[in-house]
DNA sequence: CTGTCATTAGTCAGACAG
DNA sequence: ATTACTGTCTGACTAATG
């Protein structure tokens, strides 16, 4: 590995939302939310036109996934309820989720990253870090050719930061979005990085940034700021050594190539919450079918598991879980059923509950078997 | 024989991210 | 009637082992 690293971070552009735009274009400029549970295609007319559910129809529990820059600006954003989001922008277009479609269009920009840096690290559906200390051409130079790459192959805009490390890189790619590019050195991290609210940095979610702000430190250079001793205090030794490195924009992670799944799991919120003693034989189903898809999931991946484990959420959200390891491997879905059987009996059922699910975890490479890890051909999204 | 220490595996909750 | 789903990691605690 070099000494001097150069790592780019890639971001697709409120990914879900502009392919949706690619298969509905009339969309474009207009605020379009994509989430929901079951929600109803658009409807298409004779003359080829659609009709188009609005937000303000939507019934039901699911919550934003991506929304287009129109729709942030009116304040609706991933993550929030479809009933909230309802109020803000009632005559926002809603638009089901298509996995097939994003799957395929996340396939064909990593190809035509690949093409020209293929030292990639996924990390999700929509980004990824590229380790480009190999390459001899300068940042400015790769960075446009890998956004016309991406533009070329999939009509669809990214956001790239380069820097010498993925800490500072993830941070770069979103300064200037979308189809933006931030080039940072070591040298602007005071200038660039310390102005920058602790919430940038990957890995200090919400409940860091409360923990922080009571400490009176709200941007990064507040925590660099902060004597090791006391992060060290308030956060134990990993993630206070952690923090301490970060806000002086140091990181040495590398860029991974390869990794092995470590759990598989399935799990689904019920259109109303059900009761465990009234509701037995529709949550017996429910679970039935979870462990199934589990096990369809390990045996087109080829794994096995020796740890099974199940989720719940009741009514008021909080949330148990149980697991438990076997002495052998399992694979089908009747001794996952039986697993998960078992931990469904140690957990209080007192409460109504909205969530149920299943997951395997001591994952073992079924090795000789179909270990294909799926599909590798691009199907059609549309 | 008893107590202590280090290490590992297992379990559970919680934080985080995309 | 506000709050999905899938996956990774870490901290805290317990039990087992030597």
């Amino acid at each position: 590995m070099p000494a001097d690293r150069r790592i780019a971070h890639l971001d697709m552009d409120a990914f879900f939302a502009s392919v949706e735009l690619l298969r509905y274009p009339e969309l474009r400029g207009q605020a379009v939310v994509v989430g929901g549970g079951h929600i109803h295609q658009p409807r298409q007319l004779a003359d080829g036109s659609h009709v188009f559910a609005r937000l303000r129809e939507y019934v039901g529990r699911g919550v934003v996934t991506t929304s287009t820059y129109p729709a942030r600006a009116l304040g609706v954003f991933s993550g929030m309820g479809l009933m909230k989001s309802a109020k803000l922008a009632p005559e926002a277009i809603l638009l089901p989720v298509n996995f097939e479609a994003y799957r395929y269009y996340s396939r064909l920009f990593k190809v035509a990253v690949a093409r020209i840096a293929p030292r990639i690290e996924d990390r999700g559906i929509d980004e990824i870090y590229i380790d480009l200390s190999d390459h001899p051409e300068t940042s400015v130079v790769l960075a446009r050719r890998l956004r016309q790459a991406v533009l070329d192959a999939t009509g669809l805009t990214c956001s790239i930061g380069i820097s010498p490390n993925k800490l500072l890189s993830k941070i770069a790619s979103d300064l200037d979005k979308p189809n933006g590019m931030t080039l940072l050195g070591l040298d602007d991290i005071p200038a660039r990085i310390w102005p920058l609210p602790v919430s940038k940095v990957n890995g200090i979610g919400p409940r860091s940034v409360e923990k922080l702000t009571r400490l009176g430190v709200s941007n990064i250079g507040e925590l660099a700021a902060m004597p090791l001793e006391q992060l060290l205090v308030h956060f134990g030794q990993s993630t206070g050594h952690w923090m301490h490195r970060v806000a002086r924009g140091i990181d040495e992670c590398p860029v991974v190539t390869e990794s092995e799944p470590k759990s598989i799991s399935r799990e689904s919120t019920f259109e109303r919450d059900l009761h465990a003693i009234r509701d037995k034989l529709e949550l017996s189903e429910i679970f039935t079918s979870l462990c199934t898809r589990v096990a369809l999931d390990l045996q087109r991946k080829g794994y096995a598991c020796r740890t099974i484990g199940v989720k719940l959420r009741y009514a008021d959200f909080h949330v148990v879980t149980r697991d438990i390891t076997l002495p052998v491997s399992i694979c089908d879905g009747k001794k996952i059923r039986r697993a998960a059987g078992l931990c469904l009996k140690r957990v209080p059922l007192t409460q109504k509950i909205r969530l149920l699910g299943v997951r395997a975890g001591g994952l073992l490479p079924l090795t000789g078997g179909n270990a294909d890890g799926g599909t590798i051909q691009a199907e059609l999204p549309f």
